[in-house]
RNA sequence: GCGGGUGUAGCUCAGUGGUAGAGCAUCACGUUGCCAACGUGAUUGUCGAGAGUUCGAUCCUCUUCACCCGCUCCA
């Protein structure tokens, strides 16, 4: 499906906005840009802080461990960590991103399509006096693609097809070294195929002054790991018992192929993880229960129950060891009608991390799930050789926990913010008359300025004055703004396109009834309060 | 990575082989005083970057970077 006009003019809008009042701006830009970097401006930096700030606070330190909470199976405990973005190498052999983050990829020069050089596999075939190497993509009926595209490379009818001579099995195009031979996966001729060029999908880089090839490390592609690996440290230090969820907030970095979509696909993000540890037994409980509860923090937060779905990956997408992954996504503007983009990914992950950092990296294919060898037999990744399993003080039972992973993007999640927020709507201008007023309707927890005081007239001392101690008042708690330039339509107006909820005006009354005016952002509603309750007013509105 | 498009003031865009303009925005003054008011004036540009052709390039050529769209990829 095609994306409509309309949709994709409120892309540009929205992108235009978000450079033009300061929310984001390309990264580097005085010298070109940075493909898949950007920066928060003024009012971006501040949306995105009271977004981690909101999700910090209801997920860790807001969280009610003393009574059982509304739908979660028991009480249970939030704690949080700040981990380091490199960390030891062997935490991302072990935790399997090493392996997947490491592809060998190839381009077909004809097709232009790219494949996994891993997964083309072929035979060699000979036929008319020319013998060449068929392929197609790993998979179970590849005997039977590779014979269809061998009798129509060499033009001939299926009846011939004694005529064909095979002189291999079915070997991965890895071992083949006659690359002039290759008929790619969708080719019509030979060698289309470009040599094997490495992907590093994880940002190297060295440790050490004097660094050479054994001091690499890596940028984190996730914040998980720091937890996963921090978990025994957590469980010492404190008293928390399972099940415990530790939380996390901090950048990743991935090298995206083709970062895209404004912030969406960016190759330095940031992250708002949790790892929620519990008792196997009870592990699917949770996962519904943190699936859920996700999903319901962000209508809270504001987004419409339309613009966001719940995705739940089909039982073949999902490793066996998982009850379950689910995807929130949301309908990004730049996205086609009918088509959303991720937000948060709630993953059921059994023991899968916990053990691989205690045993070495497990296959994931294995069931029940084992330590990877290598050709000699031995384990592929060697894990921590820490005992990270639980014992439980209460029962004496000890067991490796199962982990569900809430891990949600904080770019991703303002971006969709910013999308929702954003509202174009008419209001009438002094003549009556109605004109365009782009408004951002965010939530007043998440907007980055909370509250602009305006004196009516400017060169009245006693409502410059006043709007001023208002002002000063409001700043002892909240993020807020005085401005005193222009018509007063128009501070309103700017004020709408920043996304602040509450306009203040002082006004020619205030003197004599000691009282203000409290303008609404959406409904555009105004009511007077004393001027000594606007602290309290702007407290109550914005805390609800 | 491939194909197509775009790149000129803070934003939206016009424009020309002779070193640039509009609207909006911003600022000042005056007037007004509760929803982008009006008047007067002012500020703003390495014309994405580099190289070439030319007496002279924002314009033509090449290279490069970024953004958008489609494919590809998506742990």
């Amino acid at each position: 499906m095609a994306n409509t006009e309309a949709d994709s003019s409120l892309m540009k809008k929205i992108v235009s906005l978000c450079k033009r009042r300061g929310f984001l701006f390309q990264s580097s830009e005085i010298y070109g840009g940075l493909n898949g970097f950007w920066d928060y401006g003024p009012l971006g930096v501040e949306l995105k802080r009271n977004i981690k700030r909101a999700w910090w606070q209801d997920m860790v330190t807001g969280h009610d461990d003393l009574n059982v909470v509304e739908n979660a199976p028991s009480v249970f405990s939030m704690t949080g960590i700040d981990s380091t973005i490199i960390m030891h190498p062997q935490i991302w052999k072990c935790s399997g991103h090493y392996d997947l983050f490491h592809d060998y990829m190839v381009d077909c020069k004809q097709s232009k399509r790219r494949y996994r050089h891993d997964q083309i596999v072929g035979r060699w075939v000979e036929a008319k006096g020319q013998k060449i190497f068929v392929t197609t993509l790993a998979s179970e009926a590849c005997e039977s693609e590779i014979e269809s595209k061998a009798l129509k490379f060499f033009k001939l009818r299926a009846k011939n097809k004694e005529d064909l001579v095979y002189s291999s099995e079915v070997i991965d195009l890895i071992s083949v070294e006659e690359t002039t031979s290759v008929l790619a996966p969708e080719a019509k001729a030979l060698d289309t195929l470009t040599s094997p060029r490495e992907f590093n999908l994880m940002f190297k880089t060295t440790v050490g002054a004097l660094g050479g090839e054994d001091d690499v490390a890596f940028l984190r592609p996730e914040t998980a790991q720091g937890i996963f690996v921090n978990f025994k440290n957590v469980i010492d230090s404190t008293r928390f018992r399972l099940p415990l969820g530790i939380a996390q907030i901090g950048k990743s970095f991935r090298n995206e192929i083709t970062p895209r979509n404004f912030t969406f696909r960016s190759r330095e993000f940031e992250q708002m993880e949790i790892e929620f540890f519990c008792h196997p037994d009870d592990s699917a409980k949770w996962y519904s229960y943190w699936r859920d509860r996700r999903l319901s923090w962000y209508h809270t937060m504001g987004i419409s129950e339309k613009s966001l779905i719940m995705r739940e990956h089909h039982a073949d997408e999902l490793a066996h060891y998982s009850i379950g992954t689910a995807d929130i996504e949301y309908a990004f503007p730049f996205l086609p009608e009918g088509e959303y983009g991720e937000l948060e990914g709630v993953a059921h992950r059994g023991d899968f991390d916990l053990r691989s950092h205690m045993e070495g990296k497990l296959d994931e294919k294995s069931n029940p799930l084992e330590v990877q060898l290598n050709e000699k037999g031995k384990p592929k990744y060697r894990g921590s050789g820490k005992d990270l399993q639980y014992r439980d003080d209460l029962t004496n039972e000890k067991y490796t926990p199962h982990v569900i992973e809430p891990s949600a993007g904080a770019d991703r999640a303002t971006l969709a913010f910013l999308c929702e927020a954003y509202y174009e709507d008419e209001a009438p201008d002094e003549n009556g008359k109605m004109q365009l007023r782009t408004v951002m309707r965010f939530h007043p927890r998440i907007a980055p300025i909370k509250a602009a005081v305006f004196p009516l007239v400017k060169k009245d001392e006693f409502q410059s004055k006043t709007a001023r101690d208002i002002y000063l008042a409001l700043k002892r708690e909240f993020n807020v703004f005085y401005d005193e330039t222009a018509a007063i339509g128009k501070r309103y107006r700017r004020q709408d396109e920043a996304g602040t909820p509450y306009c203040i005006t002082v006004d020619g009354d205030s003197v004599t009834d000691q009282s203000v005016t409290i303008r609404e952002r959406d409904s555009l509603e105004q009511i007077r309060i004393p001027i000594d309750s606007v602290v309290s007013e702007i407290r109550n509105r914005i805390l609800g």
